[in-house]
DNA sequence: TACGTGGCGCTTTTT
DNA sequence: GCGCCACGTA
């Protein structure tokens, strides 16, 4: 007798991840969730990062094709390290999956469509120091004497325009309402603005803003361009959803018009961005727009101690606009409450910082697990001089911009006007970096330039007219540019990286700064970041897009680990609050907790920004996972050497004050022979 | 017209 | 304590 034997061929899927055991249950339910759309609202440490990838890992094990999935993140590193954690976690090629910020993903989508919108494919992408220096010419057009009358800055026309395009909103509507002290100039900088659109346009250059606004008016104006890409994105995932603005939701509804299965993610609560247009009612206003979406919500908190969560909470319930919600910490206690330390000054603030450090250090704790948060950049000033002093290795995520220095500027102008010769902006910069070529001149020679079909060709001519007077500098100069678009060198921006400094700039670096040798080091660097990309447009790109968060991934090198030279060393961490967004360590350290400092004297306008800055609070102390200390010094000198009474920030008087632990700090006095750290007792 | 020096005014957060 | 702008000089 024979045994038959059928081999089944409708199995059950087998996935690889198991959901179920990875998950709690509020995880569980929205990463298997049908299709549809979602919206998720997730408290801080709740594991959201987590429900996202596994719902992204979910989709690809059921069968989902990668390229048709869209995964839209606040930075373009945390979609990098999602997609790796996805392709770890499916063992498959997800590489196709459409990630990144708004604004990498425009970018990608406009490349492809530049000409429909009058653009050509290699459009220039304005930073905002670019996009400042553009409408300081536009001012200048428009025949505006800055002088004779008070006239807004061009950073500050820069932001109201920044402020109407995110708001959806006409600058003529927006002035009297959020600038109501410019309102009576409201036809000149609306003339400002008619100039500026149309320069951008000629010199087939984009802002950050233009990559969103021409994004929508892609999918909206182009029928028939919008309706592939709502069929391309079957599914498409939006984290940090209560950042979004009304231009960014209005793109997303557009894009899930077809398949409807969109999922976003985000915590009101967390909402730190309207400065530039985040409008975290998008999160209330989800259900109205679709009026079948699931609500989940992540109430686990599964990074802070409760007497950390305890306090968060505390300060955030002072809010009224806010949805409810619970987080329950799932740590365990140990007994200390948050520290608040009142320094007598900003010095003594930093010693206390310092050593404290150096004491957890010494406990076992490496200095990766330590962060220190503040309000604004130059709160960090005296600390980062302290910790000089005591050889303490830091990193700072906040302050200069690395892609905004003078070297990396200068460099990255040249490849500009190689990859787009209409660029005016990388002209004007690379023209005056010659010797006696100053404004004027570089203007002269542009005014030339502007007109020509083929500007580059132009100026390689021989005959070429407006040649300066230092005629050797220019023949110099026209080398470069000639070497710059050499078979050899086109589309290899690292080739011509190494061009640029060869043939003069490294010598020209020499001869103008005291740390020249520091700047050669930084565009090695980038030379040798550069060498991955496959043309000099999409290496100016990922500069323009890319931050200068600086976590990286282990097995990638990004942009922005050419910021520091890598990342191999335990260092500490100094950051602005708004750029510890998403990220958590062990310790936090929370400075300059004044009031005026945090919440910041300029932000508080209205009960609404009160409410935001408290929303930044709430971010501060929910990075914390085991300890947290706030400090705030009482006094502080100012810069006419003025003494200023500090009082503690309003938010600490909120939160009951048997939730902290007050440490009073006193300094051991100096001994001879003793080393010259202070010793704190707590 | 390029480039060096003195006075004034003021610090928010960033794709 | 510093960066930006305006002015004067080569």
């Amino acid at each position: 007798m024979t045994k038959r034997y059928v081999i089944k061929r409708d199995t059950p899927r087998r996935f690889l991840v198991n959901y179920r055991a990875d998950l709690n249950d509020e995880q569980y339910s929205v990463v298997t969730a049908g299709a549809g759309p979602l919206l998720v609202i997730a408290g801080a440490g709740s594991g959201k990062t987590r429900a996202v990838t596994y719902r992204v890992a979910w989709l690809v094990e059921s069968g989902v094709d990668p390229s048709r999935i869209l995964l839209v993140t606040f930075t373009n590193r945390a979609a990098r390290e999602m997609i790796r954690r996805v392709e770890t976690l499916v063992q498959s090629d997800v590489r196709k999956i459409w990630g990144g910020t708004f604004h990498s993903i425009a970018n990608r989508i406009l490349r492809r469509h530049a000409q429909s919108i009058d653009y050509l494919p290699n459009f220039t992408i304005l930073d905002s120091e670019d996009a400042k220096e553009l409408i300081e010419l536009s001012i200048h057009d428009a025949g505006i004497d800055t002088k004779a009358r008070r006239f807004p800055k061009p950073e500050v026309i820069s932001d109201i325009f920044s402020f109407a395009t995110n708001r959806d909103m006409m600058i003529r509507d927006c002035l009297p309402r959020h600038y109501p002290h410019f309102e009576h100039l409201s036809p000149q900088i609306e003339q400002v603005d008619r100039i500026y659109q149309a320069r951008k346009l000629e010199r087939n250059a984009m802002d950050y803003d233009d990559l969103l606004l021409n994004w929508k008016r892609l999918l909206v104006e182009k029928p028939e361009t919008g309706d592939y890409w709502a069929d391309q994105f079957q599914y498409i995932l939006v984290d940090e959803y209560q950042d979004t603005n009304k231009i960014q939701a209005e793109i997303i509804d557009l894009l899930a018009s077809r398949h409807r299965n969109v999922m976003v993610v985000g915590d009101d609560a967390q909402s730190i961005y309207s400065f530039r247009g985040a409008h975290f009612a998008n999160i209330y206003t989800f259900k109205d727009r679709y009026a079948d979406a699931q609500e989940f919500r992540l109430e686990t908190n599964y990074r802070s101690r409760p007497e950390i969560l305890m306090a968060a909470n505390a300060s955030i319930s002072q809010n009224r606009k806010q949805l409810p919600k619970t987080l329950r910490a799932v740590r365990p206690s140990i007994g200390q409450a948050p520290a608040l330390i009142p320094c007598r000054d900003s010095d003594q603030q930093a010693a206390f910082v310092a050593g404290r450090i150096l004491e957890l250090r010494q406990d076992g704790v490496p200095l990766s697990d330590i962060a220190v948060l503040y309000r604004s950049h130059w709160h960090a000033m005296e600390l980062q001089m302290e910790l000089t002093r005591r050889d303490i290795p830091y990193t700072v995520r906040s302050g200069i911009r690395f892609f905004e220095q003078a070297h990396i500027k200068d460099v990255t102008s040249y490849l500009r006007i190689v990859a787009n010769p209409k660029d005016e902006i990388a002209w004007k910069r690379v023209l005056k970096l010659i010797p006696s070529v100053g404004n004027a001149t570089a203007s002269r020679i542009w005014e030339r330039i502007s007109f020509a079909e083929e500007p580059l060709a132009l100026v390689l001519r021989s005959d070429f007219e407006a040649r300066p007077r230092a005629a050797d500098a220019w023949q110099e100069f026209v080398k470069l540019i000639e070497g710059l678009i050499s078979p050899d060198n086109i589309d290899r921006p690292a080739a011509q990286i190494a061009l640029i400094l060869s043939s003069g700039y490294e010598a020209y670096l020499e001869n103008t700064y005291e740390n020249a040798d520091l700047r050669i080091e930084d565009l090695r660097q980038l030379a040798n970041y550069a060498a991955r990309f496959g043309s000099t447009q999409e290496f100016l790109s990922e500069l323009a897009l890319v931050n200068t968060e600086r976590f990286s991934a282990p097995q990638t090198t990004t942009a922005e680990d050419v910021v520091m030279g890598g990342d191999e060393d335990e260092k500490l961490v100094l950051s602005s609050v708004h750029q510890a967004k998403g990220l958590e360590w062990k310790e936090v350290f929370l400075i300059w907790a004044a009031d005026g400092k945090f919440p910041s004297a300029r932000s508080l306008r209205d009960s609404e920004s009160e409410e935001e800055e408290r929303r930044l609070f709430y971010v501060a102390l929910t990075r914390a996972k085991d300890e947290l200390y706030i400090t705030y010094p009482l006094v502080v000198t100012d810069w006419s050497r003025q003494t200023v009474i500090q009082k503690p920030s309003r938010f600490i008087y909120e939160v009951p004050r048997d939730l902290f632990e007050v440490w009073s700090v006193e300094e051991e006095s100096i001994d001879a022979g003793s080393d010259d750290t202070p010793q704190l007792i707590n």
